[in-house]
DNA sequence: CACTTGACGTCGT
DNA sequence: GACGACGCCAAGT
């Protein structure tokens, strides 16, 4: 099956997150309702985590959960990662969490999916 | 093939 | 407003 065409829920989670502006964070569940399921949050994540398997250079460290936290960080091999990777964005993060997260929040919704 | 796990979110207490 | 339970969907065991 031919992965550069598909329209699947994977698919649409990397375009967005490929989207998503230096110095921006977005959420989970914001991503999902974006795409058209909001309730699929989780399954947003499950993505994000199996992104690193693609060549496609996916910011996956711009995705964090509702609350703005760096749920995801172990992911990245060196859980402080993540947090290096939004600090060097601009982002301030304390105790895995993104300071300011309203500020930096990011809607995919705008991209009218 | 059934159960558990997981980078979440919403609702109820 | 913090904590717990449920729902969601796919993959791993």
């Amino acid at each position: 099956m031919n992965m550069s065409q598909d329209d699947s829920f994977f698919n649409k989670v990397f375009q967005v997150c490929k989207q998503i502006p230096k110095g921006k964070v977005t959420s989970y569940g914001a991503i999902a309702k974006a795409i058209g399921s909001p309730q699929s949050a989780r399954m947003v994540g499950w993505a994000m985590n199996k992104s690193f398997s693609f060549e496609e250079s996916i910011p996956a460290h711009r995705v964090v959960n509702r609350i703005g936290m760096l749920s995801g960080k172990k992911a990245f091999g060196n859980p402080n990662l993540m947090q290096q990777l939004l600090e060097q964005e601009s982002i301030p993060v304390k105790d895995d969490q993104v300071q300011d997260f309203e500020k930096y929040f990011w809607d995919p919704i705008m991209l009218d999916f």
